[in-house]
DNA sequence: TTTATTTACGAAACCGTTTTCGCTAAACTT
DNA sequence: AAGTTTAGCGAAAACGGTTTCGTAAATAAA
């Protein structure tokens, strides 16, 4: 039913050659055919048929966003962020869930080989700690660009924010408020921004200078129930730790929770700061002080990364690595 | 590069014609031959060129979601739910962000009448008055389905919540916690949630047996800015309402912001409930009473309808229209 | 045994664009 | 005047599948 390109030719007096060639702005066509053939195609309406062109060019106009899960606020923003610049390069984007789940993943990676996207950005799951099918996918000639959650071992780009920094900084400051025994929830141990943000907590926690203070790895997971059941058991020791570092989004609720069950008052008898995207961070209580990712940004930079890889074919992915700073905004729960 | 049906073929001394047959199972086959080839794709981990079959078959196995924004909670769990349904139908999702810009939704809709996909979910921006644009797609022959902001006068399957009854809950929930005053804060005058929602308040003010009670509707926007500044001196008037309903979620802040500036303290001095589906209502302070919308069902339905239309064609689309219900959550604001 | 039917496969058209390669007539060369 | 460009267009071959139709052999029906 669409129009296509015979009927304009037909419409036309012109071959469907010409048509293409005139629709594209091509030297070979006379202005004078130009002019006509684009008033002819703006009266019918028409639009080229994807699939066509797509089979043709060899290039779909599409990526793909291979995501964990977008119910967190992390990624939400970083789809904007990239809707906004594939929108603006004309690109179309696919977006995937995993799920936090390795097979899954790997399924979805499998099906780009066979050219229905130009380019994939991905943030990988939690279960994920081999990356043979993301390398497959690369050898394949499908350009990759990781953002916050990478593989370390795949040689392509990166778009990471500093968490070990930002994990120093945070521990410094729970240390500067005067905590003595810090608690780290941390996350799937094999996710990279987990360990990146380990590790800060570590180096701050080496490099304390009072020996009191102590140090804590509370190992969470995903699932909503037993992280409440892990924090419950953990705030209701008796040597309870009085500051808490959430290393993730998800992970502040169940503290939240749990201090109201257990009449602790925050920032009083627990201290409590958290990597986090949330909008209401500052009108929870009390306001969160957090540890913001460029969400934003770092989604626009991975598609603009990916974008130039596409553009210019043959550009060293490994190089356009970035790391964009994550800010720590300090509010009542610290 | 990737491995295609002719290279299956000359492998296995078959014809192309044969090699597709049998991978779709189909009975011209031999039972043998089908083993062959399916092994043998196997082995070369042959994936269907999407283009070429998308052109032959003019269908893309795709659909497309149109959002205003993914920012709000209630848009990423619906993303969820239709991600959810789609994978499993083994179908492929394209997201579209109108960031409220009604002339945007229209460039994208026209995008679609040359089949990139087969199928739409689409929530109105609210600026869309108009609805020729969607009529349009539809008569192009691609089914829409709307969830949540709807286009009333368009004849096609809604997926929506109960919101006129919600709200009128929400009112008398208000007038029952002794609200003399109360104000609804409104968004777009020409959304369709927003009026369904107004529509509620207006029965309950009109019902009301206390003749004191009073109603006002606030008109707020989608600048942030702004609805701080009219959330503002709203509170500081003399005359200040008691009781507000925040029609949408991003009204929420700009309250909490303001009654924390102005010292005014929630529940006493102004009693505050809101439609969201903000997964921290429970930890803000105080925990925010909240009327929840079932996104990720309302997500799942309606890509369930949609996939129901595409399996059968020249299915009534406007007959499939389901009304789920929402949640009124009674907390601390109330 | 002859005819009808079924089984299993291949040739080729087709989906709508893009792109290469001719081709003609006009415009330039020298 | 003869050869060479160039401008402007069309025919046809891709792209990688799907689908229709034809056909030879095998089987069933008569």
């Amino acid at each position: 039913m669409a129009v296509k390109i015979k009927d304009l030719a037909s419409d036309l007096n012109l071959s469907v050659a010409t048509i293409s060639k005139a629709l594209k702005d091509s030297h070979e066509i006379s202005p004078e055919t130009k002019r006509r053939v684009l008033e002819h195609a703006r009266k019918l309406n028409y639009t080229p048929n994807p699939y066509a062109s797509g089979l043709r060019k060899r290039s779909s106009k599409t990526i793909a966003v291979v995501l964990p899960e977008v119910a967190d606020s992390f990624f939400s923003q970083a789809i904007n962020g990239i809707e906004d610049v594939a929108r603006e390069m004309g690109y179309h984007v696919l977006i995937y869930l995993t799920h936090e789940n390795y097979s899954k993943e790997c399924e979805i990676l499998n099906e780009f080989k066979s050219g229905r996207v130009d380019g994939i950005l991905i943030s990988v799951s939690g279960e994920t700690i081999q990356s043979n099918h993301i390398k497959d996918v690369i050898n394949a000639g499908v350009p990759v660009v990781f953002f916050d959650r990478v593989c370390e071992d795949v040689d392509t780009a990166k778009i990471t924010t500093n968490d070990a920094e930002s994990s120093y900084g945070a521990t410094m400051h729970l240390i500067a408020k005067g905590c003595i025994r810090i608690a780290f929830l941390s996350v799937s141990e094999n996710l990279s921004i987990n360990n990146r943000r380990m590790e800060g907590f570590n180096k701050a926690m080496a490099e304390r200078d009072n020996k009191k203070i102590t140090a804590e790895i509370v190992q969470c997971g995903n699932d909503g129930n037993k992280n409440l059941a892990i924090v419950s058991k953990l705030l209701k020791r008796k040597k309870r730790p009085d500051g808490i570092i959430a290393s993730v989004e998800k992970l502040i609720t169940p503290v939240y929770q749990v201090c109201n069950i257990e009449k602790l008052t925050i920032p009083s008898d627990i201290k409590l700061i958290s990597f986090t995207n949330l909008q209401t961070a500052f009108i929870l209580n009390p306001a969160l002080t957090t540890i913001t990712q460029p969400a934003f940004e770092m989604g626009k930079m991975a598609a603009t990364v990916l974008f130039k890889a596409l553009k210019k074919k043959n550009i060293s992915l490994k190089k356009e690595s970035v790391i964009l700073p994550s800010a720590l905004v300090m509010r009542n729960s610290t």
